[in-house]
DNA sequence: TCGTAAATTAGAATTATTCTAATTTAATGT
DNA sequence: ACATTAAATTAGAATAATTCTAATTTACGA
């Protein structure tokens, strides 16, 4: 694939470059169609379509592993909305999401404008993870 | 099956009377094994093992289609964890939930127990449909 | 009681995702 | 450079949750 570049293409490449993941063609070229455009969703399907638009050779299997590897190390961050597709997102810092139920289009909320002046007591013996937002909207 | 009954089985009854679907044994029996204990959180799997626990022939079509139907007809709510399974969530009104990454297990939170201090503007054209906070705790 | 639209059913189909097992490759040490 | 080896890639099979299909049965208003 072309070699065009940009800083968020740079960012990740060095996010895999200091993983413990091997740098191959294929995840040099996951990247590059991920965060080509910045902030993005993508599911893996979606990957692949752009894959093989580009005349690259990537099985789907592979563009599963990858994205799920890529989650796993940080390069990315994976989002489970009302719809039956998981979705990876190329902004890893605490955000939410709206996620239209119309065009089934996840859009990224910063985390500054979601303010709680309340939250509920975590239960007894838990610990809290994170807490996801999602502000449903339609057409 | 039994015809124990108590507030919550019969306001869903009600509730069903009320709606376009037709009254049947398999939905009576369905509305009977959700709202035995109040306020619960089933996979579609559970209500089947339920329902052959207590010796019913109902099939697995039958619950999904109970379930969805239900859920059209504000008599379920269904929610989308960061697990693969739609859990069908017997309390109807607005609320929110924990959900632990180490059970798979899903828990009510009162609405009067989040408060938001900040909301986003909603995209333009958009128009907000619902607010959903999941607190992901672990063990 | 009849007629008909809706509900139920078993089993097939679908969809997203993961697994398997064989092959290839990247990164490390010599 | 070269051999080693653990990790990555792959095609295709497998899985898991859910939906669909088409035949049969049922609820319920006329």
């Amino acid at each position: 694939m072309n070699m065009n570049t940009n800083k968020h293409i740079d960012v990740a490449l060095e996010l895999l470059k200091e993983s413990p993941l091997k740098v191959t063609n294929q995840r040099n070229d996951i990247i590059r169609i991920l965060f080509k455009n910045g902030n993005c969703h993508f599911t893996a399907e979606d990957v692949h379509c752009e894959v093989q638009k580009l005349g690259l050779n990537i099985s789907l299997a592979t563009v599963y592993n990858c994205l799920n590897q890529f989650t796993k190390h940080k390069i990315l961050k994976s989002v489970k909305t009302s719809c039956d597709k998981i979705y990876f997102d190329t902004n890893v810092t605490s955000h939410h999401h709206f996620f239209c139920k119309t065009t089934l289009q996840l859009i990224d909320i910063d985390s500054k404008n979601i303010k709680f002046s309340k939250l509920p007591k975590i239960p007894g013996g838990k610990k809290l993870q994170s807490v996801e937002v999602v502000v449903n909207i339609t057409d």
